[in-house]
DNA sequence: CATTAATAGTTTACACGGCAATAGTTAATA
DNA sequence: TATTAACTATTGCCGTGTAAACTATTAATG
């Protein structure tokens, strides 16, 4: 997607969205091969550092609402890639686990490093820590703030 | 969406997604009492500042594809924020123009130093200006490879 | 112990992103 | 000028994200 600043705005969570979709482009475009989506990596990252898991703590470590992960892991069973178990110690909830052809895809597991590479090319030692250190301060600052400032249930008084 | 980071791995690209996902939600809550989603204000945003556009144009400002900026426009139409009239200098072109409703959002314009503000408190105005430049590079880098690297057309040879 | 509350997962409805294919119009060219 | 190419916008199909409603099960409480 190309985009030109003609007229908009110098803002940081516009920047930050770019960054962020840019990295998300690189590993879809490393991805592409191997036939996998960003979405189902994640998935499969989750279980070969966590091994068999819930649907509610691979939505955790991905980031997503179960709803989400659910669904992401309904197209990963139809494409052979992991199974779908019933937890006999609670029947409400499910292990997912890999599959033969999903372990071995672990190889996968370091994309992220080349990932960081493509994107931190060319920046020296102190300004990739100063980088990580401000995100993380800014991802800080918007939990604070979020948790500060509830959403509007729209029952202010009652 | 709460993360915790229980075992997942150390990526520039996942700390980039969530950092920008925060920024996401942040405009997203200050947009809720005005019944905006944030995609509909970076088309606001677009026509306040240049005036009456194409499809075209507002998909580069928004950086978004055409097919996703047409649909958005048609929710907005439908919520009487902008108009979709024939280009008579061109009958393949629309021309997207902000209704009495949009107009009077124009206050929201300015949406994008509220959060800035918030993500960047605490940061001090060198930490700042490298957070930008340190992402305009990153991003920068993410261009070249991608240019570099063309999507795999399954035709290697013909 | 019976009722109530909390939890896990799914389904539904919707917003939003991509690509591919299409119709209609305009530009380029043989 | 007739044909071909390029461009604008839209539609279809799909993947992914959310929130809300729902089922089934487990935990907590009277």
């Amino acid at each position: 997607m190309e985009i030109e600043d003609v007229s908009a705005p110098p803002s940081l969570g516009r920047q930050l969205v770019l960054s962020a979709a840019a990295a998300k482009d690189i590993a879809a475009r490393l991805l592409e091969p191997h036939g996998l989506s960003l979405a189902q990596w994640a998935v499969l990252s989750s279980l070969w550092m966590n091994g068999p898991l819930s649907i509610k703590a691979i939505a955790r470590l991905t980031g997503n609402a179960p709803p989400a992960a659910s669904r992401i892991v309904d197209r990963m069973i139809t494409g052979g890639l992991v199974l779908r178990q019933e937890d006999t110690s609670d029947r409400r909830a499910v292990v997912i686990s890999l599959t033969d052809t999903g372990e071995a895809m672990r190889p996968l597991a370091t994309l992220y490093e080349e990932v960081n590479a493509i994107l931190l090319d060319g920046l020296d030692t102190e300004a990739e820590r100063a980088l990580f250190a401000t995100l993380e301060r800014v991802t800080g600052n918007a939990r604070t703030w979020l948790a500060a400032s509830p959403p509007d249930r729209r029952q202010t008084s009652r």
